[in-house]
DNA sequence: CGCATACTTGGCAAATATGCCAAATAGCGG
DNA sequence: CCGCTATTTGGCATATTTGCCAAGTATGCG
């Protein structure tokens, strides 16, 4: 073991927290609009096209896992990519989803 | 608007699949566990501490999803990662994870 | 074949997540 | 201060996920 399990055990359970936050196809749609730079709930929710109320709390939740920060201007709250790095994680996860049952190793 | 939206959002779609399917502390175990190699079930099953059955289905989800690979061998079914992209990911959600709520953006 | 071991599947109760409505809060313009 | 717009919060019904038990399948061994 290279490491003990019960770190590992923490560490997974930290982990999960975050990969948690971002498990939804809605939340998701955010991040990868946020890629484009921040943007305002309304413009959120009508890209979403669901309830406002249900997109800010997406948003909390999201913020709370330290996945978006968000800052206030005006009337209107902008919410932007707290981390970069998923850019990589995206690229990752979308050979794996076009992989998914066809091949022992994916080709990243 | 760089991406149409609807194509936006199938592949945000897309990617809910297989980021579900990692979304739970047992199953980022699992993960960190198999980044030092393969592991048949009952070592898994040991490792988290629940029953076979609820690791069995935990890992059929993953292997579902393009995440995880499997090798029966005898009695024995191994299972591994499929995709070793992911310890990029995980360095960048354990900053994330460290950073939640303390500033705009985390260092990576 | 018969039995043991390793794992998977079906089914169900309990826990958790989701999404809308109604109501509350916050900031701006007059 | 008042009304308007943008967003958040509380509450609740519905949907999904989780995890165990019981039962089934698969493989090896004598």
């Amino acid at each position: 073991m290279r490491t003990r399990l019960p770190h590992r055990k923490a560490t997974a359970s930290r982990r999960s927290s975050v990969v948690k936050a971002m498990a939804h196809p809605t939340r998701l749609l955010f991040m990868e609009l946020l890629l484009d730079g921040e943007k305002c709930v309304c413009e959120l929710t009508e890209a979403a096209g669901c309830d406002i109320t249900t997109v800010s709390k997406h948003l909390a939740v999201m913020k709370k896992a330290g996945l978006l920060a968000s800052e206030k201007r005006g009337l209107q709250v902008f919410y932007q990519i707290a981390c970069p790095c998923f850019v990589e994680f995206f690229r990752c996860i979308d050979l794996i989803a076009s992989s998914q049952n066809t091949r022992l190793r994916c080709a990243c």
